[in-house]
DNA sequence: TTAAGTGCAAAATCTTTGCAAATGT
DNA sequence: ACATTTGCAAAGATTTTGCACTTAA
């Protein structure tokens, strides 16, 4: 982690008025340095010095502040990310992001910048975001054998 | 369950190689009946005769066969549904559907037959199937008070 | 100093597995 | 009669809760 990055997360930290502590710095770490959702059991393996209940801890407070989010791959795992850059207050989620996942390794990319076309729904329903989750092969399963 | 519901529901069992028994035909009546799905927990609650052991073993051999399918709602909690009326064969699954999911009352809606707009992708995904999850309200819980 | 956060132990849940008894064909 | 399917008991895994100790502010 440089120390650029290390200004990042306790500057991100402070926004939500969350402690600067070694446990979320590391976990800020991990996500933000991977492009795909991670899920809890995968972040538990890495963390091994950290708790599990920590761990636990860590997500749901970051999840409440809007720092990360959850997304759940196919098998119905629930898999985290960061927010994308700077989405990050409690109110304005903009939801409207396509999770992508490969159905060889497994990884869920969060593709936040893409517009969705407009989508009409049976009367009655009204709407508050989408999210739309697409399943096949990411860029690298997708090589050429 | 009417007769001719009976009929249906074991001429699907028998469609699919699986015994006529008690506790599946119970899953497909409580199953069928609701235009949204239903939760395990809630399964579980309305079928308290069967054995929780025997729910989840009906619910993983129905989803294998393409009876029912499983979708996440937004605690992650997965709820089942019939497949629409007759897709189910085991290897075409449509999954471009749209879930719906209220806020308010937290059912799932499955609207099957809605077209989705073509969604274009950064270059190197493949792309097998999208499914489309919106939150917002119900019909129900949109009513004027 | 003190409120928030961590780590451990223990409870509560949820899911899977093994096997004998029951059931459908 | 035979292969499935069920129900129970027990193992395994996951998640939550309580509380004393530690640490950032």
């Amino acid at each position: 982690m440089t120390s650029l990055e290390k200004e990042l997360f306790e500057e991100l930290l402070d926004k939500h008025h969350l402690k600067k502590t070694a446990p979320r710095l590391k976990v800020l770490s991990l996500l933000s340095k991977k492009e795909v959702a991670t899920s809890q059991p995968d972040l538990e393996s890495v963390l091994n010095d950290v708790d599990r209940v920590t761990l636990y801890r860590i997500l749901i407070a970051f999840e409440e502040k809007g720092i990360i989010h959850k997304v759940f791959d196919l098998d119905g795992t629930a898999n985290y990310a960061m927010c994308s850059p700077v989405c990050g207050d409690e109110h304005h989620h903009h939801d409207e992001h396509l999770h992508f996942n490969c159905t060889v390794c497994k990884s869920v990319y969060c593709l936040d910048d893409l517009h969705l076309p407009e989508i009409k729904l049976p009367k009655g329903f009204k709407v508050d975001g989408f999210t739309l989750y697409a399943a096949g092969l990411c860029p690298k399963c997708n090589k050429p054998a």
